[in-house]
DNA sequence: CACCCGATTATCT
DNA sequence: GATAATCGGGTGT
């Protein structure tokens, strides 16, 4: 498959937790799905440090649910939640540490926005994929992507932004919905973005 | 705008 | 049996 985008290497994804959930802002999550492209920029994220974060899936070892978070890096980590939504991670952690992953929060939709607003049943576009189980509808994500390997063109990936967009102001706040280790301030998001969730 | 709550199921105690 | 890395619709201010 030729798609054309820069798509970020393993490497990215074998550093500190917290420092590759900062820079996966303003990169681009693309899922090619039903011949479909469907596109947008990553505006929030969340790390969590596997074995040493009380509030990670990971904490108490490795599952079945949690496996791929003790695998290879830049792996898709999805679990389904609440009884209806699959939220998306990507498997990231220091060579030294077995386990860790970025929760991917909020993406500003670029391409294949009106099969998104379809999918999601909204007219607004800052409300298609504000949230990680907003994102997991939009974008179709289901089991069929737990593992998936976002370092190659496949039905998911991570690409580099075509602009810089590194200049916008990243804000580190507490984690959303946990109710453990809420005082760690690992959640990232561009201040005063409109597609950012729980404004 | 704030708060409350039901939906719906995998996972763990 | 309880909880969960959530969402959307309801009610009240």
């Amino acid at each position: 498959m030729k798609t054309g985008f820069k798509i970020l290497p393993r490497s990215f994804y074998l550093r500190d937790t917290s420092q590759v959930a900062k820079d996966l802002l303003g990169k681009i999550l693309v899922r090619v799905v039903h011949g479909q492209l469907l596109a947008g920029i990553i505006v929030e994220t969340e790390a969590y440090k596997g074995i040493d974060d009380p509030a990670s899936h990971a904490f108490k070892g490795k599952t079945p649910r949690t496996e791929v978070m003790f695998g290879l890096v830049g792996h898709a980590y999805i679990y389904f939640i609440y009884g209806m939504h699959f939220n998306l991670n990507i498997v990231a952690h220091e060579k030294k540490k077995p386990s860790g992953g970025v929760l991917i929060r909020a993406v500003e939709p670029i391409i294949g926005i009106d099969i998104m607003k379809e999918v999601r049943k909204v007219s607004s576009i800052t409300n298609i994929s504000n949230g990680p189980g907003k994102i997991g509808q939009a974008f179709f994500i289901d089991r069929s992507l737990y593992g998936c390997d976002v370092t190659h063109a496949g039905p998911l990936f991570v690409a580099q932004a075509p602009l810089d967009l590194a200049c916008d102001h990243i804000v580190e706040a507490p984690r959303i919905g946990i109710t453990r280790a809420q005082d760690k301030l690992w959640r990232f998001y561009y201040e005063h973005n409109p597609y950012v969730s729980r404004r």
